[in-house]
DNA sequence: TCAAAATGGTTGCAATCGCAACTATAGTCC
DNA sequence: GGACTATAGTTGCGATTGCAACCATTTTGA
């Protein structure tokens, strides 16, 4: 792209960045405004709920859903002291935790999901059709570590 | 979407969410790797240039780049004691300032593309070709506030 | 004309994030 | 076994963000 810009590139890149904030502004002060926590909680108990019974290592969380070890040890702090995990202790090894989601976490879950969904729906998907979203999918699935 | 979360939707949207996050991460490494500052100082000082000599008003360029009012006011803060951009008081209203990108901003533009650029190519714009783009674009930019 | 409402911008404070350093256990290699 | 490195997770601290309250000027409207 250098030293002169590709208007194609450019344009592309500037609607993605600016999708995503449009995008995650709304959705949160929607669920803001219900009175509901932001959507990383959603995601870690989401990935929780996913895991099961056996639940899931932090450096797990962390992968799933991009965020380093330092903020989501402290994320998941702030959930545990609201009761929607727990963390015991790993037996396979000494070092880690196992999180597992708690009734209260999976309670939330359900209370946020028409929310979120709703906002989903009014803010990003009501604006294109299957074969649009299919699209959409498939495009940015080729960027490495989009598609998991 | 409720209460039944429809594949495709939930399919895009999280790729959606995912590319933003790993597109971001990785930018901003290059950046902070090269010694340079985060995007968002580009953003600003990138419409600091478009708007020439004249300058913007504060709220213009928040509405330009999506940023509220109180972080851009402190942002500008930090990019005026870098003496990248002044502000001046405005004639026209007494209450507002008149933002100017001084020869300093100017240059730290210069020195950000480069990497900025590469940036943007090596991680999003290198996996596809100008009709995929042209297709991205069009598609993002049927949601409202994203095309400008 | 003048009080009320709206707008542009700043700031105090609490919450969150980023970085680097830290503890503790696991794995590796001799 | 024992040093050495890697991995899992936590924490202190400074920087950034979000919220609400705030000040000043401008606009509105009876």
């Amino acid at each position: 792209m250098e030293p002169k810009p590709d208007p194609n590139k450019l344009m592309a890149w500037a609607r993605l960045l600016r999708t995503q904030q449009v995008l995650l502004e709304r959705v949160e002060a929607e669920l803001k405004q219900a009175g509901l926590p932001p959507l990383r909680w959603y995601d870690v108990l989401l990935e929780l709920r996913r895991a099961g019974t056996q639940g899931l290592r932090q450096f797990e969380i962390g992968t799933a859903v991009l965020l380093n070890k330092y903020n989501l040890s402290r994320l998941l702090d702030r959930l545990e002291a609201q009761d929607l995990l727990q963390r015991d202790l790993c037996e396979e090894d000494g070092r880690g935790a196992r999180v597992r989601i708690t009734p209260a976490g999976r309670d939330l879950l359900k209370r946020m999901w028409p929310v979120y969904g709703g906002a989903i729906n009014a803010h990003f998907a009501r604006h294109f059709n299957n074969k649009e979203l299919r699209q959409l999918s498939v495009l940015l699935g080729r960027i490495p570590g989009v598609a998991r």
